[in-house]
Order: structure tokens, then sequence, then C-alpha cells
DNA sequence: ACACAAACTTGCGTGTACGCAAAAATTCGC
DNA sequence: GCGAATTTTTGCGTACACGCAAGTTTGTGT
């Protein structure tokens, strides 16, 4: 009795770019994010540095891959998941809610949130929810502009980057002075960042 | 009597951009793009290689920045150039379409459609006028959200980007057949993107 | 089972991106 | 005007991205 998802093919392209992407997180953890060659990724993996590039593009990617990997098609699945009958702004909105409210651990957080590039890669990360996002809005969208579902998956995408973008600069002000900041949890800035595109999804809806 | 515009400095700085975006253009018009090697364009440009990338971070960068240069900072003026009684919505969307109505000429155009990565590059270029554009919003929205500036800047680019994806999407339909393709105007797509996100940007200012 | 097609991996070579530190240019206080 | 402070340019070195063309593995039809 197998598992279950598709071709062996598919199975194994999967999981070397997981243990690629959990790799380059551990060594990354080990040694600070500098200190890992895309060599050692790859030998971790056990796979070539050639092939290594044929998954990530960017040794950032790699690493924050490990913590964002599924979230782009959970998104569209949590969306989907909702009832119809409820309001798309809502349904959009929990779902995003949703796949951001148990962050990473800390340890990976504060790796992430420590370097500028990874901090950068890991808010464009929400980009990835574009395309999974665009077609599960277009399912409740049946009459709607042609081009209604991809701007609006668009500008969810970049209402997230934006929410996320203010979160992790929590700690780039670096510089010895102790700033003032008013920490504002995720899912607050999510909700608010959300709420701002919300009348285009009901206008699209009604 | 002198021209104006600040320092020294930074007019040797922006000459020094313009000159390497430009002889990138016309070095790739020329030759083609994949016949351009940086060290071309910072001859070409008079300065070394090294500095060619304290200005671009890719050779596509360079290209298409001659195209768009100064398209974000136009949008932020056209939308402040407005009257302040129009609605938001109405003038960002015609702030938005005058600055992309005037596509470039002909040859360079084609140039950038013939090339996967500088198409991606000239759709992405649209980011750029994030942050001019929160600026000019946050301006019109006293009282609002303190992300919605942001994250409303944030829908205006993406939905330009999605335009302007599709709209340069009509070339890459490459393999010999010749596909029947219902070419839209840009401008035409410009406002069908960016009606989706007008809701939003009315609400905002309720 | 078998052989053929399609997809993935790998090594190689070329061009690129970028940190660092020294040198040149520009600005500024006096 | 003059010398110190800041900013920009530059060379160098290292690591990286990616096209290409084999070589290898997986999927398919018979």
């Amino acid at each position: 009795m197998p598992d279950e998802t598709g071709g062996l093919r598919e199975r194994k392209k999967l999981a070397t770019r997981e243990a690629l992407s959990a790799a380059a997180l551990r060594l990354a953890l080990e040694r600070g994010a500098e200190n890992v060659r895309v060599d050692d990724i790859a030998e971790a993996a056990g796979v070539s540095p050639r092939t290594y590039n044929n998954y990530f593009s960017s040794r950032e990617q790699a690493i924050v891959a490990a913590v964002t990997a599924e979230r782009a098609s959970r998104v569209a699945a949590a969306l989907r998941a909702r009832p119809r009958e409820e309001p798309l702004a809502e349904a959009v909105t929990e779902a995003v809610v949703e796949q951001y409210t148990s962050e990473p651990a800390g340890e990976a957080l504060a790796l992430i949130t420590s370097s500028p590039r990874l901090r950068k890669e890991y808010v464009e990360a929400a980009v990835a929810m574009r395309q999974p996002l665009e077609s599960a809005i277009a399912e409740r969208l049946d009459g709607a502009a042609a081009l209604a579902p991809a701007v609006l998956a668009a500008a969810v995408s970049a209402a997230t980057r934006v929410a996320l973008a203010h979160w992790v600069r929590a700690s780039d002000t670096g510089g010895g002075f102790v700033v003032v900041r008013v920490e504002r949890s995720l899912p607050d800035l999510l909700r608010e960042a959300l709420a701002q595109v919300a009348p285009a999804l009901r206008a699209a809806q009604g």
C-alpha cells in the first residue's frame, strides 16, 4: 500500500526540495547565514551544487523556503475550505491570517530577521500566494472582469507584504539606541492591511 | 547662472546613472540583449565595471531603466498635480494611466518584449512607484489607518503590474502558430485593473 | 519485459553580484 | 582659499547564477 501523491518523480522532486531547504536552514542556524556556502547545502542534501540551483535561485530563497514552503498553497486551500456564502473579503482575510498565525519557531525567526537579505526574501515570499489565490478567487467570481481575480490576488498579496514588512522592521532599528517601538502582533497588522483591500473584494463580488 | 538641481555630486550621480542605462539600451539595440556585457556598458559610460554595479544590480535593470527611469516619481507628481477635491480613485487612475500612455519607442519595446528576463524586469519596474505613491497618497489621507497609504500604494502598483504583465504577454505566445489574440490597449488594461482597486481607494477616503 | 520518450541531474564554462579597503572626488567649516 | 570630513569610484577576490550538452532516471505504449 503506497502512500498517495502522484508519481515517484514528483515525490522525489519534492523530497529533494525539502532536503535542500531543510539543510539550508539547519546549516544557517548552526553557523550563521553568512557562513553557509551553496556547496555545503548541496552536499548536506546529497545532490550536486548545480542541482541546488535547479531548485533555488538564491541562498536566501532556500533558507526562507524552509519556513514558507507550503504557505501559498495552504492559503488557497484555506480559502476554498470556507463556506461559499461567506463574503469574499472575510473569507480571504481569515484564510490569510490563519496561515500566518503560527509563525516559525523563534530561532528561525531570529535568524531571518537578523539579515537584511533574509528579511527581504521572507517578505517577498508572500508573492508566491498570488497564483494559487488567483485561481481560488476566480472560482468565486464567475462573472467578473477578466483581470479581476489576478488584480485582487495581487492586491491581497501586496497587502500581506506590507504587513510583513512592517512586522519584521521591528528588529532592523539597530544603532545602539533603544527606540520606543509600538510592537503590534502580526495578525493585527495583517487584519489592518487586509481591511484596506477588503472593499475591493466586496465590490468585485457585489 | 548654473542650471538648478542640488549640488554637483547629485548631478554627477544622476548623469552617471543615465549614461549607464542609455549605453545599456543603445548597445542592446545594436547587438541584441544577450551580446552586451557589463564591461561593455561600463566602458561605454566611461566608468569602471565595479561602479556599474553600484548603480544597477542586473543588466536587465540598466536596460529597462532607460525607459522607466523617472516614471515612478512622475506618477506621484501627477497625483499631486490633480485637484484635491477630485476623488482619490480617479486621481490615482488618471495619474497612472497618464504616465503609461506614451510607451517607449517601438524598437525599445520590441527589444524588451523579446526577452523573458527583460519583460519581467519591465513589469517589475512598476514597484518603483510604490514609495513615491505612498507619500502622495498619505498627503490625501490624513486620518486613515497607519498602514493605509502603504497598502493602497502597493495595491495600485500591483494592479499596474498585472495590467503590464497581461500586455507584454501578447508577444510571448511564440511557437510558430499564430494564435488569435484579442489585443487590448495598455490604457484599457490599466483602467480595468485599477478599477478593481478603486473601491479600496474610495473606502479609505470615505 | 522492452525499448523509446520525457524529465531530472550533473559538470563545465562564462559572466555576474557584491563585500572590502584604498584612492580619488566633492563638500564644508573656518 | 585650505585642509579635514564625507561620499563615490575603483580593483580585487570570492561566491554565485545559469545556459548548454551529456549522462541518468522515470514514465509509457506495446
